[in-house]
DNA sequence: AATAGGTTCAACCGCGAGTGA
DNA sequence: ATCACTCGCGGTTGAACCTAT
């Protein structure tokens, strides 16, 4: 076992994660998204931190997470990105679906930082100019600017496309979001793509008040914190409580799916 | 086969930003 | 303005794994 193995002092595990508890932890986040991390543990039944759930979700349960065997183009993107913006891994990552800003920050920190110091050194006879891999530059980087170009999609950026001045209209985006898929065919959009598109009730309203008489039967030891009568939960709007991640759909069908067995 | 040294990567830690009371 | 709390980020750690001797 990895790292540290045992318990704190609030008796909340540490080390690496068991089968059982990522099953858990996945079985209750599909159903109820992640409302809130510090007491999301407690009713997926897992003894651990909010933070720990948070970052093995992030890092490892997420759908579409890749795996190990970064290409070369994504280690391209990499470079160049960090090249631009530094040691910036959570915004990395948001133009590399699939994967985590700890798998990106451990990809460069293992690979890539010495591969680019290696082209430099390559480089250094023609060009003088030394630029500290970990730091990022004020201009671009003659070794790897040219590896790439990307092209801006609904926030992501994908390389071998030139960049784009026009966006997706708040209508493709919402035609795209309602049906599922997006226009590069990727799930990974995020709330904040629509934090300037979306209006209207469905997304900031509560709805929680509906079924908050009701009880929803559980399985296993899935505890819902929608039979609980926490003053959070009226307090979450739908958007807190589903527009998290990819997990946007199967959330939401999951609520409809509950409140219909309710009624 | 044994082992020392290097590498990888999942997980932990501390901090700052944001938010609401 | 202040406090309490959550969330997310980036740096660091350390056990497992790999490779060379």
């Amino acid at each position: 076992m990895r790292k540290g193995s045992g318990c704190d002092e609030n008796g909340l595990k540490k080390g690496a994660w068991t089968e059982d508890e990522d099953m858990k932890l996945t079985a209750y986040i599909k159903r109820y998204g992640h409302w809130n991390w510090s007491l999301l543990p407690k009713f997926a039944g897992v003894s651990r931190s909010g933070k720990s759930c948070r970052l093995r979700w992030m890092n490892y349960l997420r759908p579409n997470m890749k795996h190990g065997n970064f290409t070369e183009e994504e280690d391209n993107v990499i470079i160049s990105l960090h090249n631009k913006l530094g040691n910036k891994w959570s915004t990395i990552a948001s133009k590399l679906p699939g994967r985590s800003d700890n798998e990106i920050k451990n990809r460069w920190n293992t690979h890539l930082k010495k591969r680019v110091k290696h082209d430099q050194t390559m480089s250094g006879s023609e060009n003088t100019r030394t630029v500290e891999p970990d730091q990022p530059s004020p201009e671009v980087n003659p070794v790897v600017e040219t590896d790439v170009e990307f092209q801006q999609e609904d926030g992501m950026l994908f390389p071998g496309q030139s960049e784009s001045p026009s966006s997706s209209s708040s209508t493709d985006l919402l035609s795209c979001w309602f049906s599922g898929i997006d226009s590069a065919g990727s799930s990974d959009l995020t709330p904040q793509t629509f934090d300037d598109e979306m209006v209207g009730d469905f997304w900031t309203d509560s709805f929680i008040p509906d079924i908050k008489d009701s009880s929803i039967v559980l399985g296993d030891n899935l505890w819902s914190p929608f039979n609980q009568d926490h003053d959070y939960m009226y307090q979450s709007s739908c958007l807190d409580m589903l527009m998290t991640d990819e997990y946007l759909w199967p959330t939401f069908d999951t609520y409809v799916k509950d409140n219909e067995e309710i009624n």
